[in-house]
RNA sequence: GCGGUUGUAGUCCAGUGGUUAUGACGGAAGCUUCCCAAGCUCCUGACCCGGGUUCGAGUCCCGGCAACCGCACCA
């Protein structure tokens, strides 16, 4: 991090707190690290991101939106893994009280002390005479230090409850719902934004690291023997930089081309890596400052089979701002296993299948005398046998506990033919997880641009996620110059397309103001607009030219429409 | 969490232990036919919190909180 980036920083930070895109939370009370509320512009900024994300996968995809709860109870984290996966061991010395990550103070005796539990560790510090660093005291027991939020749900403390750390399972624990309402077909999407919540030990970077922070995830559920994607032929052209885990080079190729040097693992994967490209540059992140980068293997989460994460290069360096993650059938069975429930799909062979099966009988005339009352459980036994269970022409079952084990008169391997009409698998998951604070701040750092010359400020926001779309202005405020650009400014001003009227200052002081929130046009109500020959006419500035046109002003609601939609341009005007 | 740096109006910044804390920008009211942060008048608004030292603390000391940088962490 240069000086300079260290400065962009910190006047957008500057820039965000007074024109009201973000403020530091409980400043009022000393603040929080980590945590940061959403100003007037910049919670409109947030929701137009939103907005663009909800086209094109609710839009384009045709994917559904669900809402569910942040408090979770325990067990859904006892099997999504984070109960355990998502914790640090910590010790806190019993003298000086200073807190410790437990396996980092015996790194130097283990390969891989991150695996052990909290009693091979307090043995590790006696084994070893590990002590504490700062001031040489006992180290107390080792603790799990959750980063999860905790809380009793009800009174009193019988039911325990986390804040969810990603969005993910209220998806999957809809699992069986979401499957009826799309038909049980595969493969099928559902989003999901909300906020998650991490109990982050030390937030650094602004707003790159939240403890309570805002997501977008798409879960899609696939067909784990087929994962191509129907519309993939509408991808392959999209150009991507791509720093795959094998190499240290970033390599740019299509999408068509890296599925087809598996690069990327499958079409699916290709296709929403492709996907997240096209969003984020639609929201105005910098090409040239995206690019995809493959988890080596020892990063990726405990859930993961493969991850590729979009990264923009921000003044903090390379930031992760989406993952898109292969979770393979992890969470689904492992909620099918912790909950009884049957998470599987049933896959329908197009022509049911005559299948030639082996199976193992019993011969019950040779059990029968043989084991009398227990030749029932015996039968059983053997009926439930693989015929690769049998060894040298015995088979060995377990009866009661106990091994039995049974010569070749007491059953007999025989094949039958069975009708199969399709079998049940766990639908694999393909994730795009978008972090929304990240976007957010990566959507105002690509936008800004700083004037060193002049000391002027341009934040270059896109028209489709600007807060405030036109900024209406008198050229002074009187001789009812006023009045008309109030009227102007009316009749466009809509909730989701702001419209802002300004009549203080001079007129070049509001066009910087204007600027500096990212307002793509503004409108002026001159002395022309009222009386002469161009009458009924007001002139319309674009923030990123200065340049300036003359329109009618009964035109303006659909000059402004056909900007903001993109059939006009400002130079076709 | 460790180490370093730093906390003064909305923002940026000045301030030898000693009156009512300097200024700029911003914001507000007004004047000026004012199209790119023009000028003029007037107003607004701050010493992060808690202890301590001292006759007296924005200033010195201790603790806390917060920010920035490096290390660590970041499923």
């Amino acid at each position: 991090m240069t000086a300079a980036d260290d400065k962009k920083s910190e006047e957008l930070m500057s820039l965000c707190k007074r024109r009201g895109f973000i403020w530091p939370s409980y400043e009022l009370y000393g603040g929080i690290a980590g945590m940061y509320d959403y100003g007037p512009l910049g919670f409109s900024l947030r929701n137009n991101i939103v907005e663009v994300w909800r086209d094109i996968y609710k839009g384009r995809e045709g994917f559904t939106e669900i809402d569910t709860e942040t408090v979770n109870p325990r067990e859904v984290f006892k099997a999504s893994g984070h109960l355990d996966k998502f914790a640090d061991k910590i010790t806190y010395c019993t003298k000086c009280g200073a807190p410790f990550r437990a396996d980092h103070l015996v790194k130097e005796f283990y390969s891989n002390p991150d695996t052990m539990s909290e009693k091979d560790l307090d043995q590790a510090f006696l084994d070893h005479n590990v002590v504490c660093p700062d001031c040489g005291g006992k180290l107390g027991p080792v603790e799990d230090f959750n980063l999860m939020f905790r809380t009793n749900i009800g009174p009193g403390s019988s039911r325990v409850g986390y804040l969810r750390p990603e969005t993910a399972q209220g998806i999957f624990v809809n699992f069986l719902n979401l499957y009826r309402y799309n038909r049980e077909k595969l493969p099928f999407g559902v989003l999901q934004t909300g906020r998650g919540y991490r109990n982050e030990i030390a937030p650094r970077q602004g707003m790159i690291r939240m403890r309570e922070f805002n997501m977008m995830e798409v879960e899609l559920f696939v067909d784990p023997e087929d994962k191509t994607w129907s519309r993939f032929d509408e991808m392959k052209d999209e150009k991507l930089t791509l720093l795959p885990n094998t190499g240290d080079e970033t390599v740019e190729m299509t999408v068509g081309e890296a599925v087809a040097k598996h690069v990327v693992a499958n079409e699916v994967l290709g296709y929403f890596v492709g996907t997240t490209k096209q969003f984020l540059v639609r929201l105005g992140v910098d090409p040239a400052r995206l690019r995809f980068r493959q988890h080596r293997k020892e990063e990726m989460a405990h859930y993961a089979k493969d991850c590729w994460d979009a990264e923009a290069l921000l003044s903090y360096g390379w930031t992760e701002i989406t993952g898109i993650a292969d979770r393979g059938c992890w969470d689904l069975t492992r909620h099918s296993e912790f909950s009884g429930a049957d998470l599987s799909h049933f896959k329908r062979f197009d022509t049911p299948r005559e299948e030639e099966v082996e199976k193992v009988k019993p011969n019950r005339k040779s059990l029968g005398p043989a084991f009398k009352g227990q030749s029932k459980a015996v039968a059983a036994a053997v009926e439930q046998a693989k015929p690769e269970d049998v060894k040298d022409g015995r088979l060995t079952v377990t009866v009661d506990g106990k091994p039995v084990e049974l010569g070749s008169e007491m059953f007999t391997v025989i094949k039958t033919k069975e009708k199969v009409n399709g079998e049940r698998i766990i639908p694999n998951v393909i994730e795009p997880s978008h972090g929304l604070d990240r976007i957010f701040y990566t959507v105002l750092e690509h936008a800004y641009s700083h004037d060193d010359a002049k000391d002027y400020t341009v934040l270059h926001l896109k028209p489709e996620v600007a807060p405030v779309k036109l900024g209406v202005f008198p050229l002074m405020e009187k001789d009812n110059l006023d009045v008309l650009a109030k009227q102007i400014c009316a009749s466009v001003h809509t909730a989701r397309a702001a419209a802002v009227y300004d009549g203080s200052g001079t007129i070049g002081k509001r066009y910087a103001r204007m600027d500096e929130a990212g307002t793509p046009w503004c409108i002026t109500v001159d002395y022309d607009s009222l009386s002469g020959p161009q009458k009924d006419t007001v002139t319309i500035r674009d923030r990123d030219t200065a340049a300036q046109k003359r329109i009618a002003v009964k035109d303006v609601p659909q000059i402004l429409d056909d900007l903001l939609t993109g059939r006009r341009q400002f130079t076709d005007l």
